[in-house]
DNA sequence: CATGCTACCAAGCAAGCGCTTGCTTGACAA
DNA sequence: TTGTCAAGCAAGCGCTTGCTTGGTAGCATG
């Protein structure tokens, strides 16, 4: 019945992590409505009320979870535009990163449901979110402008940048990690579809 | 307390459909699963059992949903697909009905549940949707075939196909009705992207 | 050895959930 | 006038939900 109960290790940190790791994955498989505490207690062996102690109520647990996956992919996709090279090079890199934070093993839960539940953090935490995203917005249209001047696109408006994310962030709908396609190579064929030199 | 009961035609149809469109708006905005059949039944001013006699489900409501919003999305777009003129033409006749039926008002709550809440049916259900989204699937192939057969595209892969539905579908994410882009602008900003001659 | 703190467990509460049941109502037919 | 039927209502059942509470094992510090 009970669930095979892992050996700690005795230095151990926090089991906090360990509960926001869980979360995110049951969020991205089931959403945040249909995941239970006890869902998520089950998932790290506590028992149904022991998640409270790390997390006043559901609603931090997702707020951790979104505020977490928006932090990595800032992070990943921020140090592939502060590398030198060609617009083109930069551009490239960041479609890399951003794909790889949401379809990858590790990580890949988080930003499933940074993508598809923060509708339901309320309005106060829902605007610490949207000034992350608008940071993480701009390394987009950054490297949008970069590819205007050298010539490579000819719109770097808002809606292009929209239009590009749309398509990126729909990837996690039919991905598949052993369906032909390695990351990379759509990473490809999105610059092949978008810029015009080659 | 009670709301004001709305005076009813006496000819007026089974209540079925009004149920159906209220359940869809609802799914859209709080999730299948964030959505109480208490909700849907206030929304219609119906007692919280009542759904029951048009419904044996839950599951059978967002089944009527998704199958209703795959219905009118094939129909819109499939009359765009087999009018006359050339294959940029069709494309873009195409766009404009997809979009049409994501983000206008009647019908966009359909839409975004398919999008967003489908994965929530069981796997008997899910097989007659994909059946059906498979069919959709097959015009935009075509499409594409078509595009690349007069030289517009280069690449007219599935993985071309499914970027293209992403850039489509995330529209949802960020298109407000007042926001200066009309549809039209968005479909003919999208084709201008992808399609090589002017 | 006493004290205090961290990180839980065991139990359960109030509210809300999907769904069922027995009954009513108004329209129409015989 | 009586019978039938569609379309509900009123009530509530059994279960699940997010969250709380009182207690405690294990470790660190004095």
């Amino acid at each position: 019945m009970a669930a095979s109960r892992r050996p700690l290790a005795p230095d151990e940190p926090n089991r906090r992590a360990e509960i926001v790791r869980a979360a995110s994955r049951l969020f991205a498989e089931k959403g945040y409505a249909g995941t239970t505490i006890r869902d998520i207690a089950r998932a790290v062996d506590m028992q149904s009320g022991s998640p409270f102690y790390h997390f006043k109520t559901k609603h931090d647990m997702l707020l951790a979870v979104v505020l977490e996956g928006m932090a990595t992919i800032t992070r990943a996709v921020g140090a592939a535009a502060a590398r030198a090279g060609t617009p083109r090079e930069v551009f490239e890199a960041m479609l890399l990163a951003h794909l790889d934070q949401l379809l990858a093993e590790d990580g890949r839960h988080f930003a499933a449901t940074l993508l598809h539940e923060s509708h339901h953090l309320e309005a106060a935490a829902r605007a610490v979110l949207i000034e992350q995203k608008d940071a993480y917005e701009a390394l987009w249209q950054k490297a949008l402008r970069e590819l205007k001047r050298s010539g490579e696109i000819d719109d770097d408006s808002r809606v292009t940048r929209l239009l590009l994310m749309g398509a990126l962030n729909w990837t996690v709908q039919w991905y598949r990690p052993n369906g032909g396609r390695t990351v990379k190579q759509i990473a490809r064929q999105i610059s092949g579809m978008l810029l015009k030199s080659r």
